[in-house]
DNA sequence: CTGAAAGCGCTTACAG
DNA sequence: CTGAAAGCGCTTACAG
């Protein structure tokens, strides 16, 4: 029952451990053995179900075909959707992924990198939820490979993908506006010195450039529900009439809050950052910006294996990628 | 830049690098290792920021902390809060996670848990999408640790984690008719003859028991909208009242197509299995079957990690965890 | 109280 | 065309 190894396969054969791994790892005709030999061994590879040891491999070639991938929060939609999209691409080019949580607890984050790098993982995607460039220095990476995903950190010389936030926060609140709202709020999600945040809080504030009065709030994200209620009550009775959310989980909130209202929704035109299914089937339909997920996933990893494959690079990518504004 | 190893510590420091491993793993004690000299490896190590290299240390061992989990797909929020509450609790006993989807396609599935199994996981938590006890064999677990989740296979003898999905259906489905709904359909997810959707469907039909009419219509899951939209096509006109969806998607689905209807919802009553934040957030709410997720994930893992540390136990346990209806 | 040595399973120069 | 040997970084008997 114990795991077949190189040397059963050769034993087996009377051949050696080398011409075994050398067939095996398709280097058989570059290094001329005996097509016959090469059969042989294959077909005995296939007989006894032989597995090559990743660990021994990994050990001996300093790579592993392991990524990492921190996310706040796995079981937030928008990020659960993001890591399939790598996790797909990666499986098609025999790559695996290691999944975290880092619940958006610096000192968690601070951990896992450390904990993903002891497990020797080629390279690692982070979705980070440090807020400060100077902090985000403590992880140390130096040569490691890293790319940033939706949030970035504009001067630290680490790859990222992230999205046109402020260009997609100004569409729709400008969209809000031609919609006939007069005295629009932002509900900004803390920290709101997290890039996409700042960037999304400033697209708003720009599409309100000629306006009387907009604000912009901040809701903590331990404590959303709660925290947009009482926002809620502060601005009653002050004119407002729309809302502009920073990200989907506010904008869950309202919806919640503005079911058990009786006309919110009459009051309020909401709109909201990301595009989650969700969206789609509150009555009223909540008009979004979209990420595009898919590519977000596919050029992070690209990104990722350029650096893996290019150690000594010192190009830096920061990729942003466009936003959609979905009306509805 | 390179990484610092035993060695690098040891020669620093003029010892052996066995006394450094005992140390660095906590057995200074154990074996009388001088305190003093204890001290100052540990200094040594925290000062080179020393990692030690979990390929090594798993070739080694022959155990190497990595679990694998396949699920069907990663960003439907049921799987991403089974694997977060997984996460959660492996993250504090210091194991990682490798997290692949199935996409509910066999062949897939297969391939990955062969190469789960190549990259030396310890163990595998497994929501398979295979339908037959018969075929499911082909996995060829033999002595390795696998838990299942969600999906169970009554005639193997492989632990799995469940719920009472018959139990659940029946509640949800008396609730239904107690509600005063008089003719009740089933929209069932295919392949129906996963364990947990058949579980499902008998309850409801158990629910049913004396009715004069009930009827379960199967939904194709690479197709549900247009699925949903016929089966509610073809039952128009036939006195329908009430409709249990099986899972969650065939609800998203219905509410979907709900909304363009003019007074679906007052023709209707919905209830679904699952319950998921979106079914608190639509109009009207709707009443569902919740499943205890943490506790799954949480069992799951602790029943692996036994197989794990008792390689040679034939315990199987199947454990059944209650559902509970919520009701809105 | 500490060290030298073996060996986990692989790959890759090197030698012939 | 093929083999013997070294070495990746660790842990664990064994020896003293």
């Amino acid at each position: 029952m114990k795991k077949v190894s190189l040397k059963d396969i050769a034993e087996e054969l009377g051949v050696s451990k080398a011409l075994v791994s050398l067939v095996l790892n398709g280097k058989g005709d570059e290094r001329g053995i005996n097509k016959n030999t090469q059969e042989k061994v294959r077909k005995k590879a296939v007989e006894l179900n032989y597995r090559p040891n990743q660990y021994a491999r990994g050990l001996r070639m300093g790579k592993t075909k392991t990524i990492g991938i921190i996310v706040p929060d796995i079981s937030n939609v928008f990020y659960g959707t993001l890591c399939k999209a790598i996790e797909k691409k990666a499986y098609e080019i025999g790559y695996n992924l290691i999944i975290s949580n880092s619940y958006e607890d610096n000192e968690k984050e601070i951990k896992l990198v450390g904990e993903l790098m002891n497990r020797n993982i080629d390279g690692l995607i982070l979705a980070s939820s440090f807020e400060k460039d100077t902090d985000f220095e403590v992880l140390n990476f130096r040569e490691f490979p890293v790319v940033l995903v939706d949030r970035k950190f504009d001067n630290l010389a680490i790859d990222s993908v992230s999205v046109t936030n402020e260009q997609g926060a100004k569409e729709i609140t400008s969209y809000l506006l031609k919609e006939g709202v007069q005295k629009a709020a932002c509900f900004a999600i803390s920290p709101t010195h997290i890039s996409s945040i700042e960037e999304r809080v400033e697209g708003f504030n720009l599409a309100n450039g000629n306006r009387p009065y907009q604000t912009v709030y901040d809701i903590s994200h331990e404590n959303i529900y709660a925290d947009v209620k009482k926002v809620l009550k502060d601005i009653e009775g002050q004119g407002f009439d729309g809302i502009f959310c920073s990200n989907n989980s506010i904008a869950k909130a309202l919806i919640k809050l503005g079911m058990k209202g009786e006309d919110f929704f009459e009051q309020y035109t909401v709109v909201s950052f990301d595009d989650i299914e969700l969206f789609d089937l509150v009555a009223p339909r909540i008009t979004t910006v979209a990420q595009p997920l898919d590519e977000i996933g596919a050029n992070a990893l690209k990104i990722l294996l350029e650096k893996i494959e290019n150690p000594g690079s010192k190009e830096v990518i920061k990729m942003v990628l466009p936003t959609r504004l979905i009306t509805r």
